[in-house]
DNA sequence: CTGCCTAGAGAAAGTGACTGTCTCAATGGA
DNA sequence: TCCATTGAGACAGTCACTTTCTCTAGGCAG
């Protein structure tokens, strides 16, 4: 598993979108050009696109697009989808507080920023947004087969709930972008989802777990 | 209002709409540059982008866009909003069936193609479909609002509650697109979204018109 | 009907994102 | 230790899209 190549390839994707993110922050996401990013993280142009395919990619990037179809079984399988969900976003923002990787202490006098960071770009920049939307898209797609899969939706209502599920996730974290982002995402979630409740509240008794 | 300059616009587009698809059904959208599409319709490259702004927009371009704040609030005003969709989709179905602008009746043998001809490329062509996603995404930005000033939700429900339509909308015609077309599209947003119906029921009984 | 005045269509050059293809070094296995 | 393969870099090319300018022709006084 984890050869040289593999090391190579993770340290590479980290340094790129922090360089990047660096440059964003600094002089606008149009004004930063891919050769720019290449050479602040010390690789070349190819490989920026190798790793991420676009420059939105770099910040959209995202661990739930490489989430294996089991992994997201496990994820999703255990009743109410929107508890789920929940309970990921909770041990994100969990995990975020604690954050961040400490082998980059030896760097120099960089503040650590929040992995939310990038989100901002979400909203932000247009493009970035219709990468979003694309990546939520694709998530949705991978999700409706295992909806389905309960039996308890038809293959389309499950793809329609499936994309309920997700982009009304992005609503949510619009709402709590647009607030500041003072509060929890997970609050934000918990309350904007609230009105989808209903489709598993009223068929759900039989395998209420 | 209709002066000759808004004539020349709307046809324009109209014959650069019929032409790119001419183009793209004859050799495929990545294919086909712009400068082609120009030629064929006689404009020239600046006048597409200023028209339809990315080559996707070309098969994007929805009225839908276009509509204004009050019809738009015309349109969902009155009761539920998924029977709102529904009736538009009937209508524009109905509309479709009725087809076309007479005039084109002069411009040689070439077959009535149906107005639908271009959402196979919404699924078909992962760059267009990912305009329709940023489209949906506008859109249910632009109905969000009129949701919450029901004032039955929250400001992030109505947000989460209006991606939950429009994004759901694009689940049923993906799943009337993957089943080739044949039934009706409002059959399968009816089926579709019943599941969110218990978002209105629930709470909508003051206001059952 | 005549003449200004401005919206907007076209021409043209530039930018940079993205895509191939090739080479070569380094990796991981025999 | 040697070989096959993976993958990173270099490089050239394409084309979507932008910007700017010019100049025509529609819109609207008078």
């Amino acid at each position: 598993m984890s050869g040289l190549r593999e090391r190579w390839r993770l340290k590479a994707m980290h340094t790129i979108q922090e360089r990047a993110l660096d440059l964003f922050d600094e002089k606008g996401f149009a004004a930063v050009t891919i050769e720019e990013i290449a050479a602040a993280a010390e690789v070349s142009p190819s490989s920026v696109y190798r790793l991420f395919g676009t420059k939105e990619g770099i910040l959209v990037a995202d661990e739930f697009d490489r989430m294996s179809p089991e992994a997201l079984k496990d994820f999703l399988g255990s009743g109410d989808p929107i508890d789920s969900l929940l309970r990921a976003v909770r041990a994100y923002e969990a995990a975020a507080k604690g954050s961040s990787e400490p082998e980059d202490a030896g760097e120099g006098p960089r503040f650590k920023k929040s992995p939310w960071r990038r989100v901002r770009y979400f909203f932000a920049e247009p493009s970035v947004r219709v990468a979003v939307c694309a990546n939520l898209d694709r998530a949705g797609r991978r999700i409706a087969p295992l909806i389905a899969a309960t039996g308890e939706l038809t293959e389309t209502q499950a793809r329609v709930v499936a994309n309920a599920l997700v982009f009304g996730y992005f609503a949510a974290l619009e709402q709590w972008y647009l607030d500041g982002g003072s509060r929890p995402i997970a609050d934000y979630v918990e309350e904007g989802m609230r009105p989808l409740r209903g489709i598993w509240r009223s068929s759900d008794q039989e395998d209420s777990a």
